[in-house]
Formats: structure tokens, sequence, C-alpha cells
DNA sequence: GTGAAAGCGCTAACAA
DNA sequence: TTGTTAGCGCTTTCAC
């Protein structure tokens, strides 16, 4: 015997000599089925290996259940965090996310943009391109009436939820930890000044040097992009510049890594010869020598407050009301940018908030909480 | 004047006199709509900003030009690179990816192979999660006439299409190289038996050193998970034996990466107290100090191979016959496991093939191609 | 508690 | 070259 495959309501319905409309119901588990029908209904669609079309479903109900993400790059620690927290968060609510990954392109972008609405997503989480200059699609969008909220990367544009990273005080912290090490001399690799996050960055280093009455050099102020490459010949030009500072805040984590390796091959030493703080999740703690102070953005935190932000507006739809969602940051003390008194104790990872205070040692995973001394 | 979106066929249509179809034809470029026409349509369609609705047209035209994939995780270097290749090729052939994370978790698994074939995707990519035992629903996938590929980790199923990497040869080359290198007190960190993986690189590891007479000592055969931690814990466990092998064979790189934590907290040196020789790809060249000499399988290979071979038995579906791409690995070596002679030469890299053959040097990305000696 | 009628927006097949 | 008819599989509305 074949099958015929696939199975539709009408295949149920017949034989139980029921309407499709009541297994549609029975299903879905309408109240207005008697218990009795709905069981028998159950059994034999499972019977049958009935699985739902929703594309039919989809184009009769008018939704979807469904959000989509568009995302500059997946294969890069921090976005495949934020985008693990998303999947994870809409699993639990029931939502479907479509992905889409423009690569850092922006007419890519925008396709996908328009195949999201094509697939008539009810939400929409998006991380701009580094090369977005034009804003008018957002605005189409809204007309769509798709919700739609900005993640990581802010955008100037109004009427529209936000999630991001709070840069400027992440890099007021990172900046206030290198002058509380003892430094002066501090150098900012800073990230792309069209982007709000370099843009962001910079005005927390500058307020926080400023605010610790320490002259900005602007030699040492270094607009490089986002990644290890950047961090990697950046440091090299200014070493050879002659000009070295103390200590260096870098914009992300893949610069910092650059600057590592640069390091390594000039023969040098961090913290000795140069100092190293970084902002952006560090993903190797404990691999690197020395390990890597860092300002923790908390990826799982942005993925699931840009999905818990957009599914409200979409339930909500009525009522919007554009939101903006500032994550705090947290310093994370290890083995670099450290005042020399601590240096001696760099693998007992230590948390402190904005302020300054000790907020307990954080066990490192596998050193099981024991303290080491060393 | 509020616009009513989303506009549909039906206003174009109207607007401009002609029927629906005609509109649908002409904005699908069908050759029996005039040029004229379907410019007239076009233009106003873009005017209107008209933007189809696909829950419509892959109802009506019974495909989506969709495809599914499943895998375990994201937010891990070695997926998130699989992933964004398979993204990217899907885009150049015009398909979209539905892409769904099971949290190496066998029901969540079992609910998203559900959900696709309900999205009516043509094709499915899947990494079976490490629980996976039933495969009764591979079946059924098939039953519903969509062709299904495994990646990456083989499953004991008939019918089906598989890309796998060449785990048991990769291992093979790793375990020659460190019997090169002059040892022969190896260790293999091998994966979970139950997975295909750890059980195929056993093999490789067994068979070469059977084929260069060397006894497996089965104290050495440390059978852990995938992760740094379990790489962490089992060198401590392997050091505090007091037994310690010369050479170490990892199964994966995070495994390789725990090690290297390990040896730094207890004080040794990589190579000389202990080598380190790993499968998988090092996302670190570089930075890790040694540099990490390991066995290469191209994840972007793995991601297009998977892609090009669903679509290609979505398309030939009459004509399907199942096949298994078994794609090669690649010996890269850098600072690790080498020639004693070598050692001194450990950051150029070089590309070796199984036969042992030197494939030339590769340049490391920054290193701009010039020949540094140190 | 159940079902008949209508239609979601689009496309396939065929007619004109 | 264009349009008519029919229907994809489902849900919604409303009558029974």
């Amino acid at each position: 015997m074949k099958k015929r495959f696939p199975i539709t309501l009408g295949d149920i319905a017949s034989r139980l000599h029921v309407s499709p409309v009541t297994v549609s119901k029975a299903l879905r588990d309408q109240p207005d089925i008697s218990k009795e029908t709905t069981i028998r209904i159950k059994i034999l669609a499972l019977e049958m290996g009935y699985i739902p079309d929703y594309t039919a479903r989809n184009l009769a109900s008018n939704n979807t259940h469904t959000i989509g993400v568009v995302i500059p790059k997946i294969a890069h620690s921090f976005f495949s965090s934020v985008i693990e927290a998303i999947y994870d968060a809409a699993h639990e609510q029931g939502y479907e996310i479509i992905l889409a990954v423009s690569q850092e392109d922006a007419s890519r972008e925008l396709q996908h943009l328009h195949t999201l609405i094509s697939m008539r997503v009810e939400g929409i989480i998006i991380t701009v391109s580094q090369q977005t200059k034009d804003y008018t699609f957002f605005h189409r969008v809204k007309e769509f009436d798709i919700p739609l909220t900005f993640m990581d990367r802010a955008v100037d544009v109004e009427g529209f939820s936000k999630v991001l990273a709070d840069d400027r005080g992440g890099a007021y912290a990172a900046t206030e930890q290198a002058v509380n090490a003892g430094y002066s001399r501090i150098a900012h690799f800073s990230g792309y000044p069209h982007t709000s996050i370099g843009r962001e960055q910079l005005l927390g280093f500058e307020s926080a040097m400023k605010d610790n009455n320490i002259e900005v050099n602007p030699e040492w102020v270094i607009q490089t992009g986002f990644s290890e490459q950047d961090g990697y010949d950046g440091f090299l030009r200014l070493y050879r510049s002659g000009n070295m500072p103390e200590c260096i805040f870098t914009v992300s984590f893949p610069v910092a890594l650059g600057i590592y390796r640069a390091v390594r091959e000039l023969k040098l030493t961090i913290p000795d010869d140069i100092d190293l703080i970084s902002f952006g999740n560090c993903t190797l703690d404990n691999v690197l020598a020395p390990s890597l102070t860092y300002i923790d953005q908390s990826t799982g935190e942005l993925g699931r407050a840009a999905l818990n932000l957009t599914i409200k507006n979409i339930q909500e739809k009525d009522k919007f009301v554009p939101q903006t969602i500032t994550l705090p940051t947290r310093l994370v003390l290890r083995g670099t940018c450290l005042p020399s008194i601590r240096r001696n104790i760099p693998s007992s990872p230590v948390s402190i908030d904005k302020s300054g205070v000790i907020l307990g040692y954080i066990p490192t995973a596998g050193s099981r909480g024991k303290t080491r001394k060393n």
C-alpha cells in the first residue's frame, strides 16, 4: 500500500465522516469541538502521519509566527552567540526564526529585508551592516506593520525599538581601569567612526580621559576596523612610529587578539612593554597569556532582549511606543591592565562594577572554585 | 493619503485595467506577456511598493525554494562557519535557508524536523544531535519526498545522501605526523564512542599506530567529549596518573585548547613536556604559543557540498541515488608536533598532503607573504 | 458541537 | 498576447 503524502485535513475528515473544519478545529484544540471527537481526530491524524501545511495555514490565518533576523555575519563569536540566544528565546515563545546574513553588504541586506517581508514575518530584528547608509527602507517595513528592532549597532532613525550595548559606559569603565592601573599614556584602537559603536566608545574614552585630567593624544586614537587584522596592522604601525603608549584600549576583542599576535612577533611582552584592555567578549579566557582584562557585554542578554522586545511590539502593536534598551556592561579583570600591586595574582579573575567596587571572585570554568596561589 | 498595505496583484491589475494573472506573469518575466506591458506593470508595481506574498505564492505554486538546516549548535566556531558557507551558497543558488538549532537535544531535533516539513522546505540538511538514536523519522521525511542530507556526523541509515569529513583519514594523518615527529608514546583524546566522529577517528588512530608497529596503550585512549573542558579535565587526570605520553592527538580543537590551558596552569611547556596535534579547525592561528599543528577540515567545503548535493537531489528527484561525499582533510603544520630539527621554524606554516609531501608555504594572514626568519 | 460557504493571494492550465 | 476558471490547504464566519 502506498500512502499518498502529504495527508490533508480533508483526508482525515472523510475517513471520520466529519468536515475538514471540524478536524482543523480539533487539531488546534478549539473548545467548540467535543472532547471525544477531538481525541478521535487527533489519534487518526497521528496514525495517518498528518503534518499541517503552514504555507496554507499562514495564508488563511494571516499570521506566520515567524520573526526575521538580519545580521552581518555568522562565523563570528559575537554574532553566533547572540543568534543562539535569539533562537533559544524564540523557541520558548513558540516563534520561528528566519535568519538572513548580509555579509556586511548593504544591498544584500536590503534584499533580505524584502524577502522577509515577502515571507510575511511578524517582526524583524536587525543588526545593520557597516555599509548601511540609507534608512528609507526601514520605514517601508513599518508601513507593512512589521515591528522592527535594531540590535547592537545603533542607527540614527526615530520611531523604532533598539537594544544596544552600553558602548559609551563600557568604554568609560575600560579607560578608567587603565587610569586606575596607573597609566596616563593610553591609546584607543577605535572602530570606524561611521559606526555607532566606534563613535560611542570614542566618546566614552574621551570623557573618561577628561574626567581624569589626561590629555588625549590624537596620534593614539587609531581608527581601525573591528577585526584581528586591523589590530595587528594598527599595532605594527604604532610600533614603527616610535611613539608608544603604555596601554591600549581596543574597540573589540579581535582587535586585541591581533595585538597579541603582533606583540608576540615583535618579541615584546604584555603587560610590560604594552598593556591591554578590550571591549567585547573574550572567547579565550585562560588561553591567552596573559589573559585579557575586558569589558563584557552579555551576548545572551542582547539577543534575548531583542527578541522579547520584538515579540512585545508584535503583540501590542496598537500601543507601540519605540523603546531603547541599553544593556549594562561588566568589567572583567584578568591578567592585563592591573595596578602593579595586583600583577602577581592574574589568574584569579575578579568582577568589578562600574563604580569600581569588587563584586567578588568569579571562578573560571575549570578552576572549580579552588583558590589557586602562584 | 494612507496607503493600504500590503498591495496585492489585484490592486496593480485594476489600476492598469488588466487581469491579475497578467500582472503575476509579468512580474515573473513570463515570456508570454509583451515587453511593453511587462514594463508598465513592473514600473507601477515598484511605484506602489508591491512586495509579493510568498505564503500565497508557495501555496499556489507548490514550492518554496527553501531548504531546512538542522544543527546542534550555533555558537561554536565549527558550526557557525559551516552555516555561513551554507547561507552563502544558498544565496547564490536562489534558495532560502530555514535554520533550526537542536541544542544537542533529540526531541527538539524531531520537533524541528516536523516544523520544517510543515513549512514545506524542499530539502533538509542535518547534523544530528549527539543524543539521536531513533532514525525512523528520517524515513518519514523521505515519504514527504523531501531529500535529506546528513552532514558531518554520519548516521547508520541507508538511502540518504551524506557529506562527511574524512575523520578516519585525518586521524591517520595526525597520528602518522606524531610518529614522524619521533614519538611512540602517543595518546588519543577521542570523542564519545557513540558518535561516528569519535569512532572513526579512533579507527584512524589505531590503524596508523598499527601500521607503524606501535602498541596502543589503552590508558592513553581517553574517551572524553569534544569541549575545551573535556580537554582540560582529561589532561589533569592524565597528568595526575603519573604516566604521561610524549604527544597527544586530540579529537577536536577545543579539546586541544583545554590542554593548552591545563598545561599553562601546571607550568609545563608545549612541546617539550607534552606535544600536541589536533583534529579540527584551529581558529586561533598565531595567537596560541606555540601555534598548534592540526588537521584542517574545510568547514566551507562541508557546508557548500551539503547544500549543493541537496539542491541536486531536489532538482533531480526522480533519479535520486544516495551518495556519500567524503571531504579530504589537510595537515597544517605549525609549531607543535614537529620533528625536532624543524622545531626552530615554527612560525612559517607549511601544508603537507597525506603522503607527507610538502605542498608549499601558506602565508599566514598578516604575514603578507614575507618570509620571516627567527 | 458541527459544518457550509467564502476566501486568503497567488499560480497553473487552458481558452480566447 | 491576454484572460478565465479553478484551486492550492487551510481558517474564519456564521448558520444550524
